[in-house]
DNA sequence: GTGTTTACCGAACATTCGGTCAGTTGACAA
DNA sequence: TTGTCAACTGACCGAATGTTCGGTAAACAC
Protein backbone atom coordinates (compact mmCIF):
# COMPACT_ATOMS: atom_id res chain seq x y z
CA UNK A 1 0.00 0.00 0.00
CA UNK A 2 0.62 3.42 -0.60
CA UNK A 3 0.30 4.71 2.87
CA UNK A 4 1.33 2.05 5.23
CA UNK A 5 1.27 0.96 8.64
CA UNK A 6 2.44 4.23 10.40
CA UNK A 7 0.09 4.58 13.08
CA UNK A 8 1.26 8.02 14.66
CA UNK A 9 3.56 10.53 13.50
CA UNK A 10 3.23 13.42 11.15
CA UNK A 11 4.36 13.95 7.38
CA UNK A 12 5.05 16.73 5.56
CA UNK A 13 1.45 16.60 4.20
CA UNK A 14 -0.20 16.83 7.44
CA UNK A 15 1.57 19.26 8.64
CA UNK A 16 1.24 21.57 5.71
CA UNK A 17 -2.30 21.11 5.91
CA UNK A 18 -2.83 21.87 9.81
CA UNK A 19 -0.19 24.60 9.37
CA UNK A 20 -2.15 26.23 6.51
CA UNK A 21 -5.38 26.19 8.98
CA UNK A 22 -3.79 27.68 11.73
CA UNK A 23 -2.38 30.24 8.84
CA UNK A 24 -5.72 30.94 8.29
CA UNK A 25 -7.24 31.73 11.55
CA UNK A 26 -4.68 33.96 12.80
CA UNK A 27 -2.94 35.09 9.97
CA UNK A 28 0.76 33.89 8.39
CA UNK A 29 2.81 36.71 10.28
CA UNK A 30 0.22 36.50 13.50
CA UNK A 31 1.58 32.33 13.36
CA UNK A 32 4.26 31.35 15.42
CA UNK A 33 5.80 28.05 15.01
CA UNK A 34 4.85 27.36 18.91
CA UNK A 35 1.13 28.23 17.80
CA UNK A 36 2.11 25.26 15.01
CA UNK A 37 3.78 23.10 16.82
CA UNK A 38 0.26 22.90 19.62
CA UNK A 39 -1.96 22.39 17.00
CA UNK A 40 -0.17 19.68 15.68
CA UNK A 41 0.12 18.28 18.93
CA UNK A 42 3.94 18.05 18.91
CA UNK A 43 7.08 20.58 19.78
CA UNK A 44 8.04 22.98 17.62
CA UNK A 45 11.50 21.44 16.64
CA UNK A 46 9.52 18.31 15.19
CA UNK A 47 8.44 20.08 12.73
CA UNK A 48 11.94 21.31 11.42
CA UNK A 49 12.19 17.25 10.49
CA UNK A 50 9.53 17.51 8.18
CA UNK A 51 9.50 20.90 6.52
CA UNK A 52 12.50 23.47 6.67
CA UNK A 53 10.52 26.01 7.72
CA UNK A 54 7.99 28.78 7.84
CA UNK A 55 8.13 30.32 5.30
CA UNK A 56 8.61 27.16 2.92
CA UNK A 57 5.13 26.06 4.23
CA UNK A 58 3.80 29.38 2.87
CA UNK A 59 5.05 28.73 -0.51
CA UNK A 60 4.07 25.35 -0.74
CA UNK A 61 0.59 26.45 0.02
CA UNK A 62 0.48 29.35 -2.12
CA UNK A 63 1.71 27.16 -5.15
CA UNK A 64 -0.75 24.68 -4.55
CA UNK A 65 -3.47 27.63 -4.95
CA UNK A 66 -1.75 28.72 -7.19
CA UNK A 67 -1.21 25.73 -10.03
CA UNK A 68 -4.84 25.02 -9.58
CA UNK A 69 -6.01 28.58 -10.86
CA UNK A 70 -3.43 28.29 -13.64
CA UNK A 71 -4.54 24.43 -14.64
CA UNK A 72 -8.04 25.91 -15.28
CA UNK A 73 -6.47 29.09 -17.40
CA UNK A 74 -5.25 26.65 -19.69
CA UNK A 75 -7.96 24.45 -20.10
CA UNK A 76 -9.25 24.22 -23.62
CA UNK A 77 -12.89 25.50 -22.04
CA UNK A 78 -11.42 28.59 -21.47
CA UNK A 79 -9.96 29.17 -25.38
CA UNK A 80 -12.46 28.20 -27.34
CA UNK A 81 -15.86 29.74 -28.39
CA UNK A 82 -18.01 33.27 -27.42
CA UNK A 83 -15.68 35.06 -24.89
CA UNK A 84 -19.29 35.37 -22.59
CA UNK A 85 -19.59 31.88 -22.21
CA UNK A 86 -16.11 31.29 -21.72
CA UNK A 87 -16.12 33.90 -18.94
CA UNK A 88 -19.23 32.16 -17.23
CA UNK A 89 -17.10 28.97 -17.09
CA UNK A 90 -13.69 30.68 -15.85
CA UNK A 91 -15.93 32.11 -13.09
CA UNK A 92 -17.30 28.76 -12.31
CA UNK A 93 -14.43 27.06 -11.89
CA UNK A 94 -13.04 29.77 -10.29
CA UNK A 95 -15.55 28.93 -7.29
CA UNK A 96 -14.22 25.29 -8.09
CA UNK A 97 -10.92 25.76 -7.82
CA UNK A 98 -11.38 27.81 -4.53
CA UNK A 99 -13.83 25.15 -3.07
CA UNK A 100 -11.72 22.59 -3.46
CA UNK A 101 -8.43 24.41 -2.23
CA UNK A 102 -10.22 26.58 -0.07
CA UNK A 103 -7.66 26.65 2.71
CA UNK A 104 -4.96 27.44 0.07
CA UNK A 105 -6.82 29.89 -1.74
CA UNK A 106 -7.45 31.72 1.45
CA UNK A 107 -4.05 32.61 2.26
CA UNK A 108 -3.38 33.31 -1.19
CA UNK A 109 -5.54 35.92 -0.99
CA UNK A 110 -4.21 37.18 1.89
CA UNK A 111 -0.70 37.65 0.92
CA UNK A 112 0.81 41.39 1.33
CA UNK A 113 4.06 41.05 -0.50
CA UNK A 114 5.96 41.08 2.70
CA UNK A 115 8.93 38.43 1.54
CA UNK A 116 10.23 37.23 -1.70
CA UNK A 117 8.20 34.41 -1.40
CA UNK A 118 5.32 36.33 -1.12
CA UNK A 119 6.36 38.71 -4.06
CA UNK A 120 6.62 35.28 -6.31
CA UNK A 121 3.03 34.30 -5.61
CA UNK A 122 2.00 38.02 -5.66
CA UNK A 123 3.26 37.77 -9.13
CA UNK A 124 1.96 35.00 -10.63
CA UNK A 125 -1.45 36.27 -8.98
CA UNK A 126 -1.33 39.39 -11.03
CA UNK A 127 -0.62 36.92 -13.81
CA UNK A 128 -4.20 35.24 -13.56
CA UNK A 129 -5.83 38.66 -13.00
CA UNK A 130 -4.36 39.66 -16.37
CA UNK A 131 -5.63 36.30 -18.34
CA UNK A 132 -9.21 37.06 -16.57
CA UNK A 133 -9.09 40.82 -17.23
CA UNK A 134 -8.30 39.94 -21.38
CA UNK A 135 -11.14 37.51 -21.54
CA UNK A 136 -13.88 39.70 -19.89
CA UNK A 137 -12.54 42.94 -22.20
CA UNK A 138 -13.03 40.28 -24.99
CA UNK A 139 -16.47 39.34 -24.00
CA UNK A 140 -16.88 43.41 -24.03
CA UNK A 141 -15.58 43.88 -27.72
CA UNK A 142 -17.71 41.12 -28.91
CA UNK A 143 -20.78 43.11 -27.36
CA UNK A 144 -21.87 40.65 -25.02
CA UNK A 145 -21.31 43.13 -22.29
CA UNK A 146 -23.54 45.87 -21.41
CA UNK A 147 -21.38 49.48 -23.20
CA UNK A 148 -22.09 51.34 -19.91
CA UNK A 149 -19.70 48.99 -17.89
CA UNK A 150 -15.98 49.26 -17.98
CA UNK A 151 -14.50 45.67 -18.76
CA UNK A 152 -11.59 46.72 -16.23
CA UNK A 153 -14.13 47.26 -13.23
CA UNK A 154 -16.39 44.56 -14.54
CA UNK A 155 -13.75 42.10 -14.29
CA UNK A 156 -12.20 43.45 -10.48
CA UNK A 157 -15.84 43.35 -8.72
CA UNK A 158 -16.54 40.06 -10.46
CA UNK A 159 -13.45 38.82 -9.02
CA UNK A 160 -13.77 40.62 -5.93
CA UNK A 161 -17.14 38.47 -5.60
CA UNK A 162 -15.30 35.43 -6.14
CA UNK A 163 -12.34 36.15 -3.80
CA UNK A 164 -15.12 37.19 -1.14
CA UNK A 165 -16.52 33.53 -0.89
CA UNK A 166 -13.14 32.18 1.07
CA UNK A 167 -14.46 34.11 3.93
CA UNK A 168 -17.19 32.69 4.61
CA UNK A 169 -17.76 29.53 2.65
CA UNK A 170 -17.13 26.38 4.32
CA UNK A 171 -17.81 22.86 2.43
CA UNK A 172 -19.40 21.12 5.33
CA UNK A 173 -22.82 23.42 5.46
CA UNK A 174 -24.55 25.61 3.84
CA UNK A 175 -24.65 25.79 0.43
CA UNK A 176 -22.82 23.52 -2.39
CA UNK A 177 -20.04 24.68 -4.15
CA UNK A 178 -22.14 24.74 -7.43
CA UNK A 179 -24.95 26.66 -5.56
CA UNK A 180 -22.57 29.56 -4.84
CA UNK A 181 -21.80 29.58 -8.85
CA UNK A 182 -24.88 29.42 -9.77
CA UNK A 183 -25.64 32.25 -7.71
CA UNK A 184 -23.15 34.28 -8.65
CA UNK A 185 -23.31 33.90 -12.05
CA UNK A 186 -26.76 34.66 -11.99
CA UNK A 187 -26.76 37.87 -9.88
CA UNK A 188 -23.68 39.37 -12.26
CA UNK A 189 -24.64 37.88 -15.41
CA UNK A 190 -28.61 38.38 -15.24
CA UNK A 191 -28.60 40.86 -11.89
CA UNK A 192 -30.74 40.25 -8.64
CA UNK A 193 -33.88 41.77 -9.67
CA UNK A 194 -36.83 39.96 -10.08
CA UNK B 1 -6.82 79.29 14.74
CA UNK B 2 -7.29 75.48 15.64
CA UNK B 3 -4.43 74.00 14.41
CA UNK B 4 -1.43 76.38 14.94
CA UNK B 5 1.62 77.15 14.32
CA UNK B 6 3.43 74.19 15.49
CA UNK B 7 6.02 73.46 12.69
CA UNK B 8 7.10 70.18 13.03
CA UNK B 9 6.46 67.14 15.02
CA UNK B 10 3.53 64.67 14.78
CA UNK B 11 0.31 64.43 16.73
CA UNK B 12 -1.99 61.41 17.42
CA UNK B 13 -3.94 61.94 14.31
CA UNK B 14 -1.04 62.02 12.37
CA UNK B 15 0.76 58.93 13.67
CA UNK B 16 -2.27 57.10 13.53
CA UNK B 17 -2.90 58.20 9.76
CA UNK B 18 0.53 57.01 8.59
CA UNK B 19 0.22 53.87 10.95
CA UNK B 20 -2.91 52.88 8.99
CA UNK B 21 -1.16 52.82 6.20
CA UNK B 22 1.73 50.70 7.34
CA UNK B 23 -0.21 48.24 8.33
CA UNK B 24 -2.17 47.79 5.32
CA UNK B 25 0.72 47.44 3.16
CA UNK B 26 2.63 45.18 5.57
CA UNK B 27 -0.50 43.65 7.49
CA UNK B 28 -1.00 44.22 11.09
CA UNK B 29 0.95 41.48 12.82
CA UNK B 30 3.90 41.69 9.88
CA UNK B 31 4.27 45.81 11.15
CA UNK B 32 6.66 46.22 13.61
CA UNK B 33 7.22 49.44 15.96
CA UNK B 34 10.46 50.04 14.28
CA UNK B 35 8.24 50.24 10.54
CA UNK B 36 6.14 52.65 12.57
CA UNK B 37 9.33 54.95 13.35
CA UNK B 38 10.74 54.49 9.83
CA UNK B 39 7.69 55.46 8.38
CA UNK B 40 7.12 58.54 10.84
CA UNK B 41 10.69 59.33 10.69
CA UNK B 42 11.20 59.02 14.52
CA UNK B 43 12.30 56.43 16.84
CA UNK B 44 10.61 54.12 18.26
CA UNK B 45 9.95 55.45 21.38
CA UNK B 46 8.65 58.92 19.90
CA UNK B 47 5.58 57.08 18.93
CA UNK B 48 4.72 56.07 22.60
CA UNK B 49 4.48 59.90 23.56
CA UNK B 50 1.69 60.35 21.44
CA UNK B 51 0.20 57.06 21.48
CA UNK B 52 -0.40 54.13 24.34
CA UNK B 53 0.64 51.36 21.73
CA UNK B 54 0.36 49.74 19.03
CA UNK B 55 -3.31 47.65 19.64
CA UNK B 56 -4.66 50.99 20.62
CA UNK B 57 -3.92 52.16 16.94
CA UNK B 58 -5.59 49.19 15.48
CA UNK B 59 -8.32 50.11 17.77
CA UNK B 60 -8.80 53.67 17.16
CA UNK B 61 -8.23 52.46 13.18
CA UNK B 62 -11.25 49.94 13.46
CA UNK B 63 -13.52 52.19 15.32
CA UNK B 64 -13.28 55.23 12.42
CA UNK B 65 -14.16 52.13 10.17
CA UNK B 66 -16.96 50.91 12.10
CA UNK B 67 -18.38 54.33 12.92
CA UNK B 68 -18.63 55.38 9.24
CA UNK B 69 -20.76 52.03 8.39
CA UNK B 70 -22.88 52.36 11.60
CA UNK B 71 -23.61 56.00 10.69
CA UNK B 72 -25.03 54.82 7.12
CA UNK B 73 -27.34 52.18 8.92
CA UNK B 74 -28.76 54.47 11.28
CA UNK B 75 -29.33 57.12 8.52
CA UNK B 76 -33.40 57.69 7.70
CA UNK B 77 -33.04 56.57 4.45
CA UNK B 78 -31.79 53.14 5.02
CA UNK B 79 -35.25 52.56 6.88
CA UNK B 80 -37.86 53.66 4.96
CA UNK B 81 -39.49 52.90 1.09
CA UNK B 82 -38.97 49.84 -0.47
CA UNK B 83 -36.60 47.40 0.60
CA UNK B 84 -34.77 46.82 -2.64
CA UNK B 85 -34.09 50.69 -2.92
CA UNK B 86 -33.07 51.34 0.55
CA UNK B 87 -30.68 48.47 -0.31
CA UNK B 88 -29.56 49.91 -3.63
CA UNK B 89 -28.76 52.87 -1.04
CA UNK B 90 -26.89 51.44 1.10
CA UNK B 91 -24.61 49.46 -1.01
CA UNK B 92 -23.86 52.99 -2.69
CA UNK B 93 -23.03 54.36 0.79
CA UNK B 94 -21.07 51.95 2.20
CA UNK B 95 -19.01 51.79 -1.00
CA UNK B 96 -18.78 56.08 -0.41
CA UNK B 97 -17.45 55.34 3.77
CA UNK B 98 -15.49 52.44 2.18
CA UNK B 99 -13.95 54.90 -0.57
CA UNK B 100 -14.06 58.38 2.14
CA UNK B 101 -12.29 55.89 5.08
CA UNK B 102 -10.26 53.50 2.81
CA UNK B 103 -7.50 52.50 5.14
CA UNK B 104 -9.86 52.14 8.06
CA UNK B 105 -12.18 49.74 6.41
CA UNK B 106 -9.20 48.44 4.10
CA UNK B 107 -8.13 47.33 7.70
CA UNK B 108 -11.24 46.26 8.91
CA UNK B 109 -12.04 44.00 6.90
CA UNK B 110 -8.72 42.18 7.14
CA UNK B 111 -9.02 41.48 11.10
CA UNK B 112 -8.64 38.13 11.72
CA UNK B 113 -9.97 38.03 16.28
CA UNK B 114 -6.17 38.07 17.03
CA UNK B 115 -6.90 39.72 20.00
CA UNK B 116 -9.48 41.41 22.26
CA UNK B 117 -9.54 44.77 20.24
CA UNK B 118 -9.65 42.64 16.88
CA UNK B 119 -12.79 40.14 18.80
CA UNK B 120 -14.64 43.34 19.42
CA UNK B 121 -13.97 44.90 16.04
CA UNK B 122 -15.39 41.60 14.51
CA UNK B 123 -18.41 41.58 16.52
CA UNK B 124 -19.31 45.19 15.38
CA UNK B 125 -18.62 44.29 11.98
CA UNK B 126 -21.11 41.49 12.13
CA UNK B 127 -23.92 43.23 13.57
CA UNK B 128 -23.58 45.73 10.54
CA UNK B 129 -23.50 42.43 8.55
CA UNK B 130 -26.62 41.06 10.39
CA UNK B 131 -28.73 44.72 9.13
CA UNK B 132 -27.47 44.49 5.00
CA UNK B 133 -28.61 40.64 5.84
CA UNK B 134 -32.16 41.98 7.22
CA UNK B 135 -32.38 44.20 4.00
CA UNK B 136 -31.92 41.97 1.51
CA UNK B 137 -34.23 39.31 2.96
CA UNK B 138 -37.04 42.04 3.28
CA UNK B 139 -36.11 43.06 -0.56
CA UNK B 140 -37.09 39.22 -1.13
CA UNK B 141 -39.83 39.30 1.11
CA UNK B 142 -41.35 42.35 -1.12
CA UNK B 143 -40.99 40.19 -4.31
CA UNK B 144 -37.92 42.49 -5.96
CA UNK B 145 -35.46 39.33 -6.25
CA UNK B 146 -35.43 36.75 -8.18
CA UNK B 147 -37.34 33.61 -6.27
CA UNK B 148 -34.10 31.20 -7.44
CA UNK B 149 -31.92 33.83 -5.51
CA UNK B 150 -30.64 32.71 -1.95
CA UNK B 151 -31.25 36.12 0.28
CA UNK B 152 -28.04 35.00 2.39
CA UNK B 153 -25.98 34.91 -0.63
CA UNK B 154 -27.09 37.57 -2.07
CA UNK B 155 -26.11 39.28 0.82
CA UNK B 156 -22.66 37.81 1.20
CA UNK B 157 -21.65 37.76 -2.51
CA UNK B 158 -22.88 41.66 -3.09
CA UNK B 159 -21.25 42.93 0.09
CA UNK B 160 -17.79 40.62 -0.81
CA UNK B 161 -17.71 42.64 -3.95
CA UNK B 162 -18.05 45.82 -1.92
CA UNK B 163 -15.39 44.88 0.48
CA UNK B 164 -13.22 43.65 -2.41
CA UNK B 165 -12.92 47.36 -4.01
CA UNK B 166 -10.59 48.26 -0.75
CA UNK B 167 -8.18 46.06 -2.40
CA UNK B 168 -7.65 48.13 -5.94
CA UNK B 169 -9.66 51.53 -5.42
CA UNK B 170 -7.41 54.29 -5.01
CA UNK B 171 -8.71 57.97 -4.93
CA UNK B 172 -6.22 59.64 -6.83
CA UNK B 173 -6.82 57.61 -9.83
CA UNK B 174 -8.97 55.50 -12.30
CA UNK B 175 -12.47 55.35 -11.69
CA UNK B 176 -14.33 58.03 -8.90
CA UNK B 177 -16.22 56.01 -6.04
CA UNK B 178 -19.32 57.39 -7.45
CA UNK B 179 -18.48 55.42 -11.37
CA UNK B 180 -17.26 52.40 -9.22
CA UNK B 181 -20.41 52.48 -6.90
CA UNK B 182 -22.77 52.24 -10.34
CA UNK B 183 -21.08 50.02 -11.86
CA UNK B 184 -21.47 47.52 -9.05
CA UNK B 185 -25.26 48.38 -8.71
CA UNK B 186 -26.17 47.75 -12.55
CA UNK B 187 -23.83 44.56 -12.55
CA UNK B 188 -25.35 43.35 -9.64
CA UNK B 189 -28.91 44.27 -9.75
CA UNK B 190 -29.64 44.36 -13.58
CA UNK B 191 -26.58 41.69 -14.47
CA UNK B 192 -23.74 42.53 -16.95
CA UNK B 193 -24.97 41.20 -20.10
CA UNK B 194 -25.21 43.43 -22.79
C1' DG C 1 16.50 85.31 31.86
C1' DT C 2 13.97 81.73 34.08
C1' DG C 3 10.66 77.99 34.28
C1' DT C 4 7.69 74.97 31.82
C1' DT C 5 6.07 72.27 28.19
C1' DT C 6 6.44 69.74 23.83
C1' DA C 7 8.52 66.37 21.22
C1' DC C 8 11.88 63.57 20.95
C1' DC C 9 16.42 60.26 21.53
C1' DG C 10 19.21 56.28 23.10
C1' DA C 11 19.67 52.60 25.99
C1' DA C 12 17.73 49.08 28.13
C1' DC C 13 13.82 45.82 29.58
C1' DA C 14 11.58 41.16 29.44
C1' DT C 15 9.64 38.35 26.19
C1' DT C 16 8.96 35.98 22.00
C1' DC C 17 10.61 34.86 17.57
C1' DG C 18 12.33 31.28 13.96
C1' DG C 19 15.61 27.96 14.00
C1' DT C 20 19.51 24.39 15.59
C1' DC C 21 21.27 20.27 17.59
C1' DA C 22 22.60 16.42 20.56
C1' DG C 23 20.22 13.01 22.37
C1' DT C 24 16.00 9.85 23.38
C1' DT C 25 12.15 6.77 22.24
C1' DG C 26 9.79 3.01 20.40
C1' DA C 27 8.56 0.07 16.54
C1' DC C 28 10.41 -3.19 13.55
C1' DA C 29 14.05 -6.44 11.23
C1' DA C 30 17.41 -9.92 11.65
C1' DT D 1 18.82 -9.70 21.77
C1' DT D 2 20.66 -6.50 19.27
C1' DG D 3 20.77 -2.95 15.83
C1' DT D 4 18.52 0.35 12.90
C1' DC D 5 16.05 4.26 11.90
C1' DA D 6 12.09 7.33 11.62
C1' DA D 7 10.06 10.54 14.70
C1' DC D 8 10.51 13.25 18.17
C1' DT D 9 12.12 15.97 22.77
C1' DG D 10 14.33 19.54 25.46
C1' DA D 11 17.70 22.75 25.97
C1' DC D 12 19.38 26.37 23.74
C1' DC D 13 20.85 30.41 20.26
C1' DG D 14 20.93 35.11 18.42
C1' DA D 15 17.82 38.32 16.73
C1' DA D 16 13.69 40.86 16.91
C1' DT D 17 9.60 42.13 19.41
C1' DG D 18 6.60 45.87 22.09
C1' DT D 19 7.38 48.82 25.78
C1' DT D 20 9.64 51.76 29.49
C1' DC D 21 12.57 55.24 31.20
C1' DG D 22 16.02 58.86 32.13
C1' DG D 23 17.56 62.47 29.86
C1' DT D 24 17.49 66.69 26.60
C1' DA D 25 17.12 70.34 23.10
C1' DA D 26 14.19 73.68 21.36
C1' DA D 27 10.13 76.52 21.64
C1' DC D 28 7.19 79.10 24.37
C1' DA D 29 5.27 81.85 28.70
C1' DC D 30 6.13 85.40 31.76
Amino acid sequence: MSTPSRRRGHDPESVLSIAVGVFNERGYDGTSMEDLARALGVTKSAIYYHVPGKEQLLARALDRALDGLFALAADERAATGPAIDRLEWVVRQSVRVLAERLPYVTLLLRVRGNSATEQAALERRREFDAFVSHLVKEAAAEGAIRPDLDPALVTRLLFGAVGSIAEWYRPERGASADDVADALVTMAFDGLRG
